[in-house]
DNA sequence: ACGAGTACCTGGCAGC
DNA sequence: TGCTGCCAGGTACTCG
């Protein structure tokens, strides 16, 4: 699933190949994409201008356009970006192809979307609604340097929410979903169900530089891609962060903690399911 | 403010 | 083989 590591993926490879380049069509598929405004000025906002960078606030690409213009993506649970050349795209969208955008230099940037979970947002100005897409609302991203223990603590101090819960929420910290929080979790020896009262100092600093450590691996590794198919690269290929996953999708088999024997155990907290050591996580 | 629950959405798969 | 029903989960919403 499209968490920080595979956005941030995704926005490394698009940086080079489409900074300068011009949007000169744009295209809706069937069962239409969500789009904020509704599709019509959607395509009127982004028919002719240019890329003039790409960002990311935790799971959103940002996408910085001529004329204070910005195209914000959020992938949800199943949306992929590809990027092709013109002479290789089919001429009619395909499957689950939900939006295209044609790009000066013969570049063709498609939406795909099986769940429709993904939501793309232009925002017409820097001043105008700068909470319309919910980026105004997101927490600290833990790679950033006043992502602290001592900022993490302040945050989890008298929840009695489960801390796995707690890591989920973007409006604490954005970027972890429910994979990189797992192995966050089991980094830092701390059960998801804890609460988050309970965190004393020491397992609060050990979490924040959990998911920190956790979060730079996924990027290295060019993230996570499941079975179940989610998350690829532009070009189609795989991230191969999902083969150093350690508790994650690994419910059942002994932990890989050296001379640890436990069973990853799986629960559900909050509809999600967890995966934990219950030997060396406390 | 907080915590719990649920809707959204569809491909894949287990079970019958 | 074909059907049913559950599962995956990021976000936004409601309710108490």
């Amino acid at each position: 699933m499209p968490e920080l590591p595979e956005v941030e993926t995704i926005r490394r490879y698009l940086v080079p190949r489409l900074v300068g380049r011009r949007i000169t069509a744009v295209r809706f598929g069937t069962g239409h994409v969500k789009t904020e405004p509704g599709p019509s000025a959607f395509r009127r906002l982004l028919y002719g201008a240019r890329v003039r960078g790409i960002g990311r606030c935790g799971k959103y690409l940002a996408v910085r356009l001529d004329k204070g213009r910005e195209l914000i993506v959020h992938l949800g649970m199943s949306g992929r970006i590809l990027l092709a050349r013109q002479e290789d795209a089919e001429k009619s969208l395909a499957r689950h192809e939900r939006a295209r955008l044609d790009l000066s230099g013969g570049l063709v940037l498609s939406f795909f979307d099986p769940r429709r979970f993904g939501r793309l947002w232009v925002k017409d100005g820097v001043a105008r609604q700068p909470e319309a897409c919910g980026i105004g609302r997101l927490g600290i991203e833990p790679l950033e340097s006043d992502y602290t223990a001592e900022y993490l603590g302040n945050r989890l101090k008298g929840r009695n929410t489960p801390v796995k819960n707690l890591l989920l929420d973007q409006r604490i910290a954005c970027g972890a979903g429910n994979i990189y929080s797992d192995e966050a979790l089991f980094a830092a020896r701390i059960r998801p169900t804890r609460t988050g009262a309970s965190l004393n100092r020491a397992e609060t600093a050990s979490l924040a530089s959990a998911l920190r450590r956790v979060l730079k691996d996924g990027i290295r590794w060019c993230g996570t891609t499941m079975k179940d198919g989610g998350y690829v690269l532009p070009d189609g290929r795989t991230g191969s962060f999902q083969d150093r996953l350690r508790v994650y999708g690994r419910a059942g088999r002994r932990c890989l903690r050296p001379r640890c024997r436990g069973l990853i155990e799986r629960v559900r907290l909050g509809g999600r399911s967890s995966h934990y050591c219950p030997l060396c996580q406390n």
